[in-house]
DNA sequence: ATGTATGCAAAACGTTTGCATGATG
DNA sequence: CATCATGCAAACGTTTTGCATACAT
């Protein structure tokens, strides 16, 4: 029911909200930038819908906590993901720019105890880990 | 030895470079950004050094492992630390902007492991604590 | 009917680049 | 003296914003 949690934030039930939402739903890809959304918006639609309009919609979902921006490392563009309220880090593939999630709560444990120890009251955290997937001899990855 | 570092990288020993090099390893900041080291090279010098120098330079210096740079999620300006050669992870302080360092082989280790358990070669990665500081009653923070 | 959202174009921001000049080895 | 580095201004890619119009409630 994602109209709800559009009205839940209190903003107006728009086509553009609506088919943001839809598409972060409903993508394969669970990280997608700006430009991707609105790539899709493109294609599979009439209407026009501002990459403006995207940016304004991500941002306000984001403050409605409907969905998580990242900026890796890259600097480039922020990719944006739909909050599952399950916390999870990223192993990003510095190749393909795959991003595979992980949760290890070992080190969700040592993080507490290092800002606990530091005086430091955590209120985000984020670990990514940059690499290379291995891929195995007879797949093709994308 | 600063010079030795500029030289050893096959970088010609400029005032620019000297100069950047000075302040990244004088001044009470670890983590700078471009900006941060060009008001200083505006301030205590009459030569004048473009912005554009200061980016380009520690883009080399970047490149020769000299200084690392970290795009924290902030999205906004890069910062800029003198590499000393021992890895650590950062927390932040989300009111003041304060930075400190820390090291823990509990999670480095965890972080080998998960990524040997997805068949994932780890190049680099970066962990980040956001949260703030609780200030000691007499102390004022800056 | 009121207030909020949108499209468009232009601005803002951090960063990079082209080019002619200047300094280094 | 050949090469590399610099300053300046202009370009760049991403994101934001001003404004007049259009839509949701």
């Amino acid at each position: 029911m994602n109209k709800n949690d559009i009205k839940n934030a209190g903003l107006k039930i728009t086509l553009p909200r609506t088919k943001i939402l839809k598409i972060l739903e409903t993508s394969e890809k669970r990280h997608m930038t700006a430009e991707d959304v609105y790539r899709i918006l493109l294609a599979d639609d009439k209407g026009t819908i501002a990459l403006a309009t995207v940016y304004r919609v991500l941002t306000q979902f984001e403050a409605a906590d409907l969905v998580i921006r990242h900026n890796f490392e890259s600097g480039q563009q922020a990719v944006f993901e739909l909050n599952n309220n399950e916390h999870h880090d990223h192993m990003v593939c510095i190749r393909t720019g795959k991003i595979v999630e992980f949760h290890d709560e070992i080190i969700e444990q040592r993080q507490r105890e290092i800002a606990k120890k530091h005086g430091f009251k955590l209120v985000d955290h984020a670990l990514t880990l940059y690499g290379e997937f291995e891929e195995s001899p007879k797949m093709n990855k994308q």
